[in-house]
RNA sequence: GGCGCCAUAGCCAAGCGGUAAGGCAGAGGUCUGCAAAACCUCCACCCCCAGUUCAAAUCUGGGUGGCGCCUCCA
């Protein structure tokens, strides 16, 4: 697999560092509030590198932290007038509702920077140590120019950074660039017991204690969005390396921003939808397809339109599989149609994996989905055999899985009443009453259902 | 000001030197009692101008237009 990697802006052929095993940290929400459609990209796109790796047969570590301890939680807390804790329990258990919806597995380790306290003071004492952080007046602060290397990932060097430099000039600093490991406590902060006194972790460090806790020192495959390239990710990089002397990530993978109006989504803009408010009118699968129908870097823009044309695009794959669904139960003989679709069907698996091989493109690999999607239909279009069909169908599934779209039709039971009508209808269209017949359906349609006459007989489903 | 990215049909989006995948929408048709679904056909001189090459959407240079980062941010 060929991934784009940040640190050489190239795409680079992956070599995880242990065979067959790969470790991924991905940052995770700040848990605030809910998350919104810009936030739900990295989850999804990662959520598919992930289950595209599992399913090349790598054993997978994936680690996504919440960060539940910053300025917006001890805000937020404060406008609820509830704990921080409260509020981080009450979000991250949000954050599981939506991200289940949108078919995000979950994390095998999901670390909290508040139950990493421990790890993040001695990673600052070992860097205190090195000469590459200091204490000053109860804050802690790395100390940029200790590493004449920091920046090299957003490429900048540090003379640019420092000519440009509009971070926050506070005489605690011994130089502008520097940022905080470790904050003092101010008035009615949550606070934890350090060397340096009552404060609280800076966010940079967090992410740096608890990847290198639970993937080692260097690990292959760190994940993000764009705008966390600089400082976020440069910061732990500086300060990780600092610490260990080592390497510190060997992929950097950074996802493309969702804007609306061409727009960058933002809190500030007021231009933002959350995934919980889309859920309301939208099949989150959809939403799915949606974030995957682009290659992750490039930027894409939201609208409902995209959404819509997304559920249309999903309906389509949905069609597809209840006819193969139907089929399955059939005897036919196949059909030559059929016959060339079931020998190519490895033909399909083989360029779906080249098109997610190439730096996980999965609109590539939605295409080769919907060549499939098609070709089922032609080949089972008026029949074939149960045999055809579901292999065609568990292809179809193998490869959706991946990209983590479950387009199985929950069964719903049809209420019976639904189902009497429907069979009146048929006794109707027996006797040629089409008249009554259509009169029928009208009904079964205002109550929300859809009636089609398929080769395999009547179908209802729900609108 | 510094550093990057992008520009393919009405809307999305692949393509990475050999003559434009796929999805949505639209038009016509086939099938169907009618619908629906499905299938078939149609719908792109790849932002502009130069250059390299037998050959460029694809490479180079220059324009033009959009976006991002440099500050909390996915």
């Amino acid at each position: 697999m060929r991934i784009f990697n940040t640190l050489t802006r190239q795409k680079e052929e992956f070599v995880p560092i242990r065979d067959g095993e790969v470790g991924i940290y991905a940052c995770g929400p700040t848990v605030y509030n809910f998350f919104h459609i810009g936030n739900a990209r990295p989850f999804v796109v990662f959520d598919t590198l992930r289950r595209y790796l599992l399913w090349r047969g790598y054993n997978v570590t994936f680690v996504q932290n919440f960060t539940d301890i910053d300025d917006k939680m001890i805000n937020r807390a404060r406008e609820e007038n509830i704990t921080v804790p409260e509020l981080a329990q009450r979000f991250i258990e949000e954050y599981y509702r939506d991200a289940d919806a949108l078919g995000i597995k979950r994390a095998d380790i999901a670390p909290r920077a508040t139950e990493h306290i421990g790890d993040i003071i001695t990673m600052i004492q070992t860097l205190i140590g090195k000469g590459h952080a200091y204490e000053s007046d109860g804050d802690v602060y790395f100390s940029v120019p200790s590493m004449p290397e920091y920046g090299k990932m957003s490429a900048q060097s540090l003379d640019d950074l420092e000519s440009g430099a509009r971070v926050d000039v506070t005489d605690r600093k011994r130089n502008p660039l520097d940022f905080a490991l470790w904050k003092a406590q101010k008035p009615n902060e949550p606070a934890w017991d350090s060397p340096w006194g009552l404060g609280r972790p800076g966010w940079h460090i967090e992410c740096s204690a608890m990847s290198m806790k639970y993937l080692g020192d260097t690990f292959d495959i760190h994940a993000g969005g764009v705008d966390l390239v600089f400082p976020h990710h440069v910061n732990e990089v500086a300060q990780s390396e600092a610490a260990t002397g080592k390497p510190f990530v060997h992929y950097w993978m950074h996802n493309g921003h969702i804007n609306v109006n061409n727009q960058k989504m933002s809190k500030s803009l007021n231009n933002f939808f959350t995934v919980r408010d889309i859920a309301r009118e939208y099949d989150m699968m959809a939403v799915r397809l949606f974030l995957l129908s682009a290659q992750y870097r490039s930027p894409i823009n939201f609208s409902e339109e995209m959404i819509e044309q997304a559920t249309n695009a999903l309906t389509r794959i949905r069609n597809a599989m209840e006819l193969l669904l139907r089929t399955q139960g059939l005897d036919d003989d196949a059909g030559e149609a059929e016959h060339l679709l079931i020998e190519s069907l490895p033909i399909y698996r083989k360029r779906f994996i080249e098109a997610m091989d190439d730096d996980l493109n999965t609109a590539d690999a939605l295409g080769v989905v919907f060549e499939l999607v098609r070709e089922a239909n032609i080949s089972f279009a008026s029949g074939g055999s149960g045999e055809g069909a579901k292999s065609t169908l568990s292809m179809l599934q193998e490869l959706l899985g991946v990209l983590g779209i479950d387009a199985q039709q929950h069964k719903e039971d049809i209420p019976k009443e639904i189902v009497a009508l429907a069979e009146k209808r048929m006794q109707a269209r027996d006797n040629k009453d089409y008249r009554e017949a259509d009169r029928l359906r009208d009904e079964i349609t205002a109550l929300g259902y859809m009636m089609e006459d398929t080769v395999q007989g009547p179908v209802i489903k729900k609108a």
